[in-house]
DNA sequence: TTTCATCGCTTAATCGATTAAGCAAAGCTG
DNA sequence: CAGCTTTGCTTAATCGATTAAGCGATGAAA
């Protein structure tokens, strides 16, 4: 009641001053309960990724924080733990404790199903439901032109899991650019982990990875079979985890904006929630390649072909 | 209303069967906001960490939610980003947003404020306020006595920052196991990274750090300077970060048992909220070491002690 | 000066689940 | 069989903020 004072009804400047004051006097906190049973609002988000050992997901859920509470609201997070009937059951959840819209990552190969609730989903620009996420194709052209430029002619391509969009989707990007210049094979870790020993041995002088943690293995593999990085072998990760900087040498990885996805998507579902306008969906985000020391030039190779 | 049918009150099994029934029809949702109002419970717990960037982070988010869930209670998570004001406000805010109680791993060397809220805290076993953690100095202990029980009598010790808490009991664990047993040296990374050639040439064979980023940048550090892990130089690292079984050699670390922590946490604020008697505080997880391949026996120098 | 519009404050209805109180019917004892 | 307890369903008050309606007083227009 006292609250006419929050910016509706008519009230005199004085009169509101008085109450403010007299609020703060009695450290008044206005019940969130009572707020939401009336407006049918609960200022909430719910926050969805399909397993919080993403590497992606401090970051992100950090971001998504940061976002919502500058937006006004709280951010509930619900894990689906890789699975896909938990993806399920955990919008369920969030949705039973009536949330206003909610932010999803979806679990590998997935559409998720949300009826009649407001959402974002955070994926790859290939998935049509797809309402804002990096352009993750466009990173893994970035990622082999790079290679291309320092004159790397035979490329070992290495991804984690065939099931995973966005894996595939930098992988297409990696592929789109080396397909007419340069020799590439394509390897997913699930199959087994290649022998970079035989590889290099073979010829190859660049890898492209999807993630940190397969650059960090390479890395390490190559170590192991005296392989000198960058000097014989360069090496490219994704997502630019703490590792990238710890590791020595430091590794060149391609990074999600992810600060400006999470404010997308959280203004995108402020609007949504409003009945306002918004923007179709299919926000694109570039991504960032950021050089270090486990690129350099090719050593030409007999192999190789002119530069 | 129909609700009575909730174990409550005196209802026939028939009756209580017809409304469940009926109920599941409609697709009855019982509003979280009407009962929270009248029942002065959300059924919601906030999340505080000093930093969602935080290694741990993840997992421990992962275990506190399903840990909360499994209770009945969704997780509301707040990013305090380091900034010691912010953790005040993450808390301010979660109030007004109404948790229930907060579990909260302070940001170090802090002694967060919670009045008159159901309080679970993270922290270590040091510190009073905390009430479940894992036994850092113990951790300490194991990952110091696994060097010299593989010989090691001259040992790198290295920390992060000085001002955590959680590092500087690990470390005393550390030095309380080798001080009357080995050589050992003391250092922490904000004061600049040492030099691991150097040292490794001063006679030191074994590197206790406080995290395995830490131990990801000596190892690289080794591999540069010629060192050969772990045949010249042992590392251990601390918390096993998906980092840990991907680089090579793997590395050997300290792990917690984040779900256990998580568990007791959510169970020790179910009982204060529902005013039960509840075991003080204080809970004391163990941690376990695991060795991998970066921990091998020591090469005896001239330097050594007897063995 | 009379009348009507406007302004500013007060009152009351509302959101939906909870829970105590109310009340009728059935069961029990003496 | 009368009186009393127990059982089971129904009714209504309550939580606290929101918001529309109500209502007295002031000011403007005719």
């Amino acid at each position: 009641m006292s609250n006419a004072l929050s910016g509706k009804g008519r009230i005199s400047a004085e009169m509101a001053e008085r109450v403010r004051r007299r609020a703060d006097e009695v450290g008044f906190r206005p019940s969130q309960a009572a707020r939401a049973l009336k407006t049918g609002r609960s200022g909430i988000l719910g926050f969805v990724m399909p397993d919080l050992s993403n590497p992606l997901f401090p970051k992100l859920a950090q971001s998504v924080e940061i976002a919502a509470t500058s937006a006004g609201y709280g951010v509930l997070i619900a894990d689906s733990r890789g699975d896909v009937d938990e993806q399920t059951a955990a919008i369920e959840r969030l949705r039973q404790r009536g949330v206003d819209g909610i932010v999803i990552v979806p679990h590998r190969g997935t559409r998720p199903k949300i009826q009649s609730l407001p959402a974002a989903v955070i994926h790859t620009p290939s998935d049509p439901l797809n309402t804002v996420s990096s352009d993750h194709a466009e990173g893994g052209r970035q990622a082999a032109q790079a290679l291309i430029d320092l004159g790397h002619r035979d490329i070992l391509i290495l991804g984690g899991d065939r099931a995973s969009e966005v894996q595939r989707d930098r992988i297409d990007g990696m592929v789109g650019v080396l397909g007419p210049v340069a020799r590439h094979r394509k390897v997913w870790t699930t199959d087994g982990f290649p022998d970079i020993a035989d590889l290099a041995a073979a010829g190859v002088t660049g890898v492209l990875t999807t993630s940190d943690l397969i650059a960090l293995r390479v890395l390490g593999d190559a170590y192991q079979a005296g392989i000198k990085v960058p000097d014989d072998l360069s090496i490219i990760g994704f997502d630019d985890m703490p590792l990238a900087t710890a590791v020595r040498p430091t590794l060149s990885t391609v990074a999600q904006d992810v600060g400006q996805i999470a404010e997308k998507a959280v203004t995108h579902l402020h609007s949504l929630i409003n009945n306002e306008q918004s923007n179709a969906g299919g926000m694109v985000v570039p991504m960032t390649l950021t050089l270090r020391a486990s690129t350099a030039a090719a050593r030409h190779h007999q192999t190789g072909e002119p530069s």
